[in-house]
DNA sequence: CGATTGTTTTCAGTAATACTGATAAAAATA
DNA sequence: TATTTTTATCAGTATTACTGAAAACAATCG
């Protein structure tokens, strides 16, 4: 046998007031049915909460110390219950990016976002591609933002904007020539995200039916290790994406090379699972999100 | 419509584990009650807690900000639940004493109960012995301890130890003589308890057939008040509790001064009301408070 | 003092609800 | 496509919560 909550807001307000008469027609309910339930309550307890003491009910010292324990709670119980009825926007989103999304992109989004609606929570998880297709499917995530395409019959996809990676290096001496060739590039020390990184991948794949002997220096996890070292080893280069490097371009820390012939375009994707159920809050964020990667990637 | 514990408790269960089959083996209950109490939360909410994804039922944004929102307040409830079922000396004992008690012996025994059993608080309300019995009447404290008898059938009092008022001076001159008659007293300067203290009436209605013309000199609120006074100023007298003045005495900051053909004593009343649930809490301070009190008195 | 009022308690019956068991529907697995 | 596993639905049942009337008790009044 447990308590129920109404047993508990009965109580509390036989405690406040001290009379079950009037508790009754305040509760909109016969007075049998609030003595009854005080008395179901004492019994499940197995100890008296009042002492009836002239005709009023008052409380001793175990009601005392049992109002005090949950009358905070059921209070604090029934504002949520209120909240949550209200449907306003308010929740805990979970979001999954890829690494070059959630560096450079959701960050800002997230930060914009939360301003608007500080009753949102939004936590993000990291992973490449795949990693986050898998927790979309599995529910973990509720909206997945990723780099390359997947197939999934689970997912929707939806492109949200192109990225485009660039060649870049922190060596002055490689800037005089106006364009290059791929060919007299590859004797370069090439830096590059590690295997499995969409990154890599898209910029391995376009160059693979046209050269082969690239100069495969070194593989790093991160974007910003990849540009420290750009930036401190004379004849380094690497393919990333324009919006990790942009800043550094502008204030000339790096330098952008043009190359001939390759367009290192890829699209992002925004994804969510096929019987995902939309709510305000996620069409809203949805909605945000979309536009504002937009405007991020076009500027 | 409103939320019961149950319903949270279930959606709490299956929230955790994210099968509604597995959730009704562990709660013992039928998958089918499961399902129909998720959905009747869901439409009590009037949103969605869950994203149904290949067999599991996962936690959207709302029943994440759901979860975490309850999670503890259930918790908690369900510990007070226990807590109070386990019959434990647990509760919140408020306890009456008029002024000499709640200044010079109530305080240490409530310390003492309270060190020896942690889970107790208790309240002490201060006042004179009409006002301490009418709080006990109305049920809003447990015990009352009072200095004086009362005339009141609801009540039940029992004597619990005798107190001795002493005439005590802190002027060094009146200590010379060895033993006083009241005549010789009159004249110097009394200080006594504020009308309607216990104290003040014992000593008054003593000494009133013997005497007339008492030099009433001044009233003070507060026993401590008084002894500031005596201390200070020569010629000045009272009669107060000899517990409130032994240290003083025995430090020979005040005189305790013998007064021939006089007893001033009184006795203390416990006293509870007559329809009082006495509960081990109630039963064990009160025996508790008995023994320190004969102790504290005689020694 | 008995009658009256105002209250709580008790109890039988009823309304509301929570739950069951069976069956249907949906999705994954084979 | 059949099989398995799971959730959803529904009608019926068990349980619980509540009502209304009567009984019990105490305070108040004439």
């Amino acid at each position: 046998m447990k308590i129920t909550l109404r047993q508990m807001e009965i109580f509390l307000e036989v405690a406040k007031i001290g009379h079950l008469t009037q508790v009754a027609n305040d509760l909109g309910l016969s007075q049998s049915a609030v003595s009854m339930s005080i008395k179901e309550l004492e019994c499940i307890l197995g100890c008296k909460l009042f002492d009836r003491i002239q005709k009023k009910l008052v409380l001793n010292e175990k009601g005392r110390a049992f109002m005090h324990a949950i009358e905070p709670l059921i209070k604090k119980l029934r504002d949520i219950e209120e909240e949550f009825m209200s449907q306003e926007n308010k929740g805990e989103l979970t979001i999954g990016a890829s690494t070059t999304i959630a560096d450079y992109i959701m960050p800002h989004i997230i930060c914009e976002y939360m301003e608007k609606y500080p009753d949102v929570k939004i936590s993000m998880k990291i992973g490449n591609t795949e990693e986050i297709a898998k927790l979309v499917e599995d529910g973990q995530v509720d909206l997945g933002y990723i780099e390359g395409e997947i197939q999934n019959f689970n997912l929707i996809m939806s492109p949200i904007g192109v990225d485009e990676l660039i060649i870049v290096t922190g060596d002055k001496d490689l800037v005089r020539k106006k364009e290059y060739y791929i060919d007299n590039l590859l004797d370069y020390k090439w830096i590059l995200r590690e295997e499995g990184s969409g990154t890599r991948s898209v910029f391995l794949n376009k160059i693979k039916n046209h050269v082969t002997g690239l100069n495969l220096f070194l593989d790093l996890r991160h974007t910003e290790a990849i540009k420290s070292v750009l930036k401190e080893t004379k004849g380094t280069l690497s393919c990333i994406s324009k919006i990790a490097v942009s800043r550094n371009i502008e204030c000339k820390e790096l330098y952008q090379l043009k190359l001939k012939g390759f367009d290192f375009t890829r699209e992002f994707f925004q994804i969510h699972h096929k019987d995902k159920y939309k709510s305000e809050l996620f069409k809203k964020f949805s909605v945000f999100a979309r536009y504002r990667f937009s405007e991020i990637l076009n500027k």
